[in-house]
DNA sequence: CACTTGACCTGTCCGC
DNA sequence: TGCGGACAGGTCAAGT
């Protein structure tokens, strides 16, 4: 669930509070979603500084002056949330937060930092994970060395997008903005909502598709992206910022999650079929297949 | 080789 | 009310 507005939001959080702070303990359970020894972490990342807080894709990097990088995918229920010390006990906590009630039974990690703030790292499905490596190894990961464009770069462009998508022109259309070396940072809700506004049906093959709309995904793909994030983020259950809000943008989804609902545009009933193996929401008369 | 399916997990919701 | 099964969806590995 997180892809790239709520790892973004998650990310531009961590970077006003991380910056400079100290490591003074790591705890963590769940060996699998944290794998390196003990002693690696006890070594490179005990009494590190945090220097910066980066994302790429639907991944977190958090870069340590001992020249590590903490690398971190929240998948589906992740979470990242950042309490300082003076929040921790007590009431007078918003209701709407988090903080104030970590950890808690989905508590993977706890990154203790030496002005007794500390950082969360909650993940209910275990999906998501944390590992170490030397900063400049980071580019070399398998999944950076194939993953796509940012979408909202300010050099990627219409063309781009089109040359890229065409790659794979044997795919529906959906299956294809979901393929993380095609493009970084789509997953299935603004898929959902960049086809809607295109109205492009999701299983539409891709060379099937006129360049016009081509273009008009692109636009409509880069103004969901953006909205969300102006909007926090989408949250169904689970997603949460780095202060352990939600994000609002699903109130402003035109299909996802609202079948059965009317569409904005035309007033046809929203359905939900089944593409590239997810739960996928159109209109059926904006997009026809 | 390109595409699809299953595995990884837990919590929630639905139908019987 | 209890319980089994479907479902949620990011990514990699395995299968077709």
């Amino acid at each position: 669930m997180p892809e790239l507005p709520e790892v973004e939001t998650v990310r531009a959080g961590l970077s006003r509070f991380l910056p400079r702070k100290q490591v003074q303990d790591v705890w963590h359970d769940w060996p699998k979603g944290f794998p390196n020894a003990l002693a690696d972490v006890q070594q490179f990342v005990v009494g590190a500084h945090i220097t910066e807080v980066r994302r790429r894709a639907k991944v977190l990097l958090i870069d340590l002056d001992s020249a590590y990088t903490l690398v971190i995918h929240l998948k589906m229920t992740g979470q990242l949330v950042y309490q300082a010390e003076h929040e921790r006990f007590g009431a007078g906590h918003p209701s709407d937060s988090l903080v104030g009630k970590l950890p808690d039974k989905s508590t993977r990690v706890i990154f203790t930092f030496a002005d007794s703030s500390r950082l969360f790292f909650n993940d209910q499905r275990k999906f998501g994970w944390v590992r170490l490596m030397p900063t400049t190894e980071v580019e070399n990961l398998d999944f950076f060395r194939k993953v796509g464009p940012e979408p909202l770069a300010a050099d990627f462009t219409p063309r781009q997008f089109a040359e890229r998508l065409m790659r794979r022109r044997g795919s529906g259309i959906k299956a294809v903005l979901l393929d993380q070396t095609v493009i970084a940072g789509v997953g299935n809700i603004y898929a959902d909502e960049s086809l809607w506004g295109a109205k492009i049906h999701p299983l539409t093959l891709v060379q099937d598709i006129p360049p016009r709309k081509l273009t008009a995904l692109y636009t409509s793909l880069r103004a969901v992206l953006e909205l969300s994030i102006q909007k926090g983020g989408s949250t169904d259950r689970n997603y949460v910022n780095a202060e352990g809000k939600r994000g609002s943008y699903l109130t402003f989804a035109n299909v996802f999650r609202r079948q059965g609902q009317p569409c904005s545009r035309c007033g046809t009933t929203i359905i939900k079929i089944r593409a590239a193996g997810r739960g996928t929401h159109l209109c059926p008369h904006c997009q026809k297949q």
